[in-house]
DNA sequence: TCTATTCCCGAGTAAATTACTAAGTAATAA
DNA sequence: TTATTACTTAGTAATTTACTCGGGAATAGA
């Protein structure tokens, strides 16, 4: 797993367009304003996310982009390793090197560790999220930043 | 919170250190061996897990890192934090330029969803890991990589 | 059909980060 | 005293980040 600054900026892409793409696609000029990234850095990353089909565009004048699905259907899992890459940590799996050495046994905790990590934000989708944006619209970002924990375990 | 592959190589290297620094101190050319990693490259990590008292150093022949407290005290967070330099994503908690748009409230579940991961990150420890590594000793990275999922959340 | 708007595409790039080499100094066990 | 280890600093090639620039392709509306 890999978390960046640039899965971050294609999370808050991706959640500002599940924000305000109910009615009528979002235009990458109305994302790069709202959340202060530049236009062509988002057209390399949506170019990411489309080859993923997180999103889909639609060119000429009105056009702009959709989810690519549901927004309950994209986890944030799937958008960071959109723009991100999975990179494979160690490919020592049962390779020989590992006879004796700590080095096998070391990787095979990092995979696990990296793998719960991966279910831990495959679990949280967009709808998540804006769900819990819907709690705190009342409060303008200035009421106290608290209160219930998001759900995001599966039970 | 930033997961990179700096912070893989720091998580790894803490990893070693506790499953090998159960009797006398390791020294960084045994992890750099035993894990790949250029001896230089380690004691620049080892020089920031030092500063936030992560690790111990002795000096001198027979000397090495040990852990700087318990391993169930030192949760995969602070090791990556102390290597991957926690960046203040947005800075507009509360500012006036998130009246009116969708701006601040983006960024602000950003945070939210940042603070999960790190909370998530907190409750692993290295102890974990270890007790992890104890039950797959014996099919020496061979063997099924299944069992039972890390007991990581606090239930 | 023209034009503005949007997505789409690729090349280039300054700045930062990564992972490393090199070349030491400081403490200490033998 | 010497070998061993931690510690420190400087430099650096390769990569990544985040961006600019300059186009092209589709399409709605005039």
């Amino acid at each position: 797993m890999r978390l960046s600054t640039k899965g971050r900026y294609a999370v808050t892409a991706m959640l500002d367009l599940a924000l305000n793409g109910q009615d009528g696609p979002v235009t990458l000029s109305e994302i790069s304003e709202n959340q202060g990234i530049s236009l062509s850095y988002l057209e390399q990353l949506f170019a990411a996310l489309r080859a993923r089909k997180l999103v889909r565009g639609v060119r000429g004048p009105g056009g702009g982009y959709y989810l690519g699905r549901p927004a309950d259907e994209i986890s944030i899992a799937d958008i960071i390793c959109a723009v991100d890459e999975w990179v494979e940590f160690t490919r020592c799996r049962g390779k020989e090197d590992c006879r004796g050495g700590q080095r096998c046994l070391t990787h095979s905790l990092w995979d696990d560790l990296s793998r719960q990590i991966y279910e831990f934000l495959t679990d949280i989708t967009l709808a998540d999220l804006v769900a819990r944006g819907k709690d705190k619209e009342s409060d303008h970002c200035h009421g106290k930043k608290e209160s219930a924990t998001l759900k995001t375990r599966a039970a």
